[in-house]
DNA sequence: ATTAGGCGATTTTTT
DNA sequence: ATCGCCTAAT
């Protein structure tokens, strides 16, 4: 037996060397998927197969990053070129040079939901469907539900049974017409034209099945419709189609993921190896019983047996609280209990929740307790308004077509360009059959334009011919910012002199490094840039090397594990979450992802609610979830915790908690180095770290809540007395250690 | 053309 | 409670 195959148990086994034709695996939490998955590919390549021939297809891009290094491991550099990434990510690389083929042209846009939400929007208001009878979003999710399920306009039109649905349909249509038009591709796009492009052209689908003779999919319970018509076109040749899932862990249906994918795929392939996982190596036996005891109540699945060697560990905590703060409050304090008992690092403790509003408390309790603390998802950085704009400017800038990308930016920095400019301009530019882009730079011809408006058209195609014809000799920092310069966001930014105004000039300047960052080390074009920053989430970027807890929904958990998890607001209404009546199915969407909550706890897990919880800024009665009473009471604890003392008794000294402003010196052993190398803040010989107090400038006194990064763009979260918490680039913060 | 202030919806979950 | 959008005022 090859070195490789010995660390593996006998199913695990089978799944990695069964090579030859469909196989499914149906993997339990802690099951060692990741390790089935990487040993697989590096086996595969073990055998001789190169790695090109090879498509991994997983959830999200951290997934593919940590299988990748893996492999690397195991096998060393011939894993280079292995296609490992997202459906979303390796679909718009494909495209980058197939699309010709659909009318596309290769330097297409990708649309995230907030800019296909606007284009919507725009389409309705041409089209006399008034955005206060019709939801925009609404109308947006229908269609994206429609994409999903592979139903074309005329389809979806000609099912179209009330007038909510015939207007969506109608804007269905103009929407793809206006995709196409503006060289743009929505998420949704992003797998249905490689579907379109597979199906129509026998000769591509041809070399891409030549190209990928094994396929193996991670998180198959969550694929759509879509997916899985892709894995099924390039996998009918060859049929080395290798599905990981479980379907236990389904949660995304109300994205479109369709359940019975895993459910059927015995039905697709016939001939399927089925394999299953079922020793757990993750939780203890009190975790992984309650989990069991759980997702019983769920009607038709794949029958399992999940076992694990672990010890019987400790009772599943169920903490009853009076109210939404008393709950951040008592979780807090159960924090630092657990962290020293086990002598622990913060970043063995987890927060989890179902909505991303819930996260605000537990952000109040943490930073009044000075625990330094990392949040994933909420605003990302990548949607900020600043961030935004500046970025549709190098959109337009790479693909003139995009409309959508420059009425965002046509009149920002203000330049006189106003409503009545702008419709004249857009109706120029569709008598035309130009874009925007190019229907400005004819700007003379444009009737009825004032003065100011004409000279702010000719200003703007100005800047990106010139910026078009610089590109080429330009590096990528370069351009970005001296293209940036000449817009003078930056400066307009800075007048406004306010601290959010401030913190947004921040951003820009992250930006900015970390475009500069990605053309120094040479990870490609502007291009790659653009389309790496549409298809990376928060939870790519999240890693557990700092001494953090980690605060998260229990969406964003998926394929993590922690020593300590607490899963908070376990209510009726917010666990099982429902807004209207209850229906069977979503219930048990919503079991499953308690399901995956509770399965990424290792050693201990606390399951916490409150008698009242504010909502919409009023106070509503709650009850216990439904889900508490699934586990089994010879399990679990109940504990009850009313106020605010227990963080003071615990505390060494029992004296009165002092003001934020005179803990100087918080309890050293709450603050445990990390291990291993030097922490990232440190790399580069800065003192500054976690618990520090330091001055700024311009928003005064604060305490460092937690480092990441590394040289120019190493950032530190900072609790400041006046502003509250503020990401800052320590490249330009200029902070002071007091 | 731009800004300020008021109103209304919004809270699932995300590639 | 907060955000974004719309209206009215400058």
């Amino acid at each position: 037996m090859t070195p490789i195959l010995s660390d593996l148990n006998d199913q695990q086994r089978e799944a990695v060397t069964t090579v030859q034709g469909p196989v499914m695996v149906i993997a339990g939490p802690g099951s060692g998927k990741t390790r089935v998955l990487s040993y697989r590919i590096a086996h595969l390549i073990g055998m001789g197969v190169p790695a090109w021939n090879i498509l991994a297809l997983t959830f999200t891009n951290k997934a593919a990053n940590e299988m990748k290094d893996r492999i690397t491991r195991l096998v060393g550099a011939k894993s280079a070129s292995l296609w490992m990434g997202t459906f979303h990510s390796l679909f718009a690389r494909l495209l980058r040079v197939e699309c010709e083929a659909l009318g596309f042209g290769r330097n297409f846009s990708i649309y995230d939901s907030q800019d296909s939400l606007s284009l919507i929007k725009r389409i309705m208001n041409g089209s006399g469907i008034p955005l206060l009878s019709f939801n925009p979003a609404a109308i947006r999710s229908r269609i994206s539900g429609a994409k999903n399920q592979l139903v074309s306009p005329g389809e979806f039109a000609r099912a179209a049974s009330d007038i909510f649905e015939e207007k969506a349909s109608l804007v269905y249509e103009r929407y793809q017409v206006s995709l196409k038009r503006n060289n743009a591709m929505d998420f949704d796009d992003l797998l249905l034209h490689p579907i379109a492009l597979l199906s129509g052209h026998r000769k591509l689908l041809a070399k891409y099945q030549d190209r990928f003779r094994f396929i193996l999919v991670d998180e198959y319970q969550d694929t759509n419709r879509a997916q899985y018509e892709l894995v099924k076109l390039l996998g009918a040749r060859d049929r080395n189609v290798c599905v990981v899932g479980d379907d236990a862990q389904s949660i995304y249906a109300f994205r479109g993921a369709d359940i019975q994918n895993i459910l059927d795929f015995e039905r697709d392939y016939p001939d399927a190896r089925v394999v299953r996982l079922e020793q757990n190596y993750r939780s203890t036996k009190s975790i992984l019983a309650a989990a069991d005891q759980i997702i019983k109540n769920n009607l038709g699945q794949i029958p399992k047996d999940l076992w694990t060697e672990n010890a019987p560990g400790e009772p599943i905590r169920i903490v009853e609280c009076e109210d939404d703060r008393r709950e951040a409050a008592a979780v807090v304090s159960l924090i630092v209990e657990e962290c020293r008992r086990s002598k622990g690092n913060f970043s063995e403790v987890a927060v989890m929740y179902r909505t991303n509003a819930q996260s605000r408390s537990l952000e109040e309790a943490l930073r009044r307790e000075g625990i330094p603390y990392v949040i994933v998802g909420g605003v990302e950085f990548y949607q900020r308004k600043e961030i935004k704009d500046l970025l549709a400017y190098l959109r337009v800038l790479i693909n003139g077509a995009d409309d959508e990308s420059f009425l965002r930016i046509i009149n920002y920095p203000p330049r006189g360009l106003g409503e009545a400019a702008i419709s004249r301009l857009a109706a120029f530019s569709s008598a035309e059959q130009i874009s925007l882009l190019a229907a400005a730079a004819r700007a003379g011809e444009v009737a009825g334009l004032s003065k100011a408006a004409q000279g702010g058209l000719e200003w703007l195609s100005g800047l990106f011919r010139k910026y078009g014809e610089l590109r080429s000799g330009m590096s990528l920092s370069e351009l970005v910012r001296s293209m940036t310069d000449e817009i003078g966001i930056l400066p307009l930014l800075k007048e406004e002199g306010t601290p959010e105004a401030m913190g947004r000039w921040e951003n820009v300047q992250e930006l900015l490094s970390a475009i500069s960052e990605f053309g120094a080390e040479g990870r490609g074009s502007l291009e790659d840039f653009l389309q790496q920053v549409s298809l990376v989430s928060d939870i790519d970027e999240w890693d557990d090397t700092h001494n953090a807890v980690t605060l998260l929904t229990l969406h964003s958990a998926k394929g993590l594990e922690f020593p300590v998890v607490f899963i908070t607001g376990m209510e009726e209404g917010l666990l099982p979450f429902y807004s209207s009546p209850v229906d069977r199915n979503e219930i048990e969407e919503e079991r499953r992802l308690y399901y995956v909550g509770i399965t990424r706890a290792m050693r201990a897990l606390y399951l916490t609610f409150a008698r009242v919880r504010y909502r919409f800024g009023d106070p509503s009665a709650q009850t216990a979830s439904r889900f508490l009473g699934e586990i089994d009471p010879s399990i679990t604890e109940r504990i009850y915790r009313s106020g605010y003392r227990m963080t003071t008794s615990l505390r060494m000294s029992g004296t009165r908690r002092p003001a934020l402003q005179e803990r100087i010196d918080p309890e050293p052993e709450f603050y445990p180095d990390p291990p291993g190398p030097d922490p990232p803040g440190d790399a580069e010989g800065s003192p500054l770290r976690a618990g520090a107090l330091v001055e700024h400038e311009m928003f005064g006194r604060g305490r460092v809540i937690g480092i990441a990064g590394k040289g120019d763009s190493t950032k530190a979260v900072v609790e400041f007395h006046s502003v509250g918490r503020k990401n800052l680039l320590l490249r330009y913060a200029r902070l002071r250690i007091i």
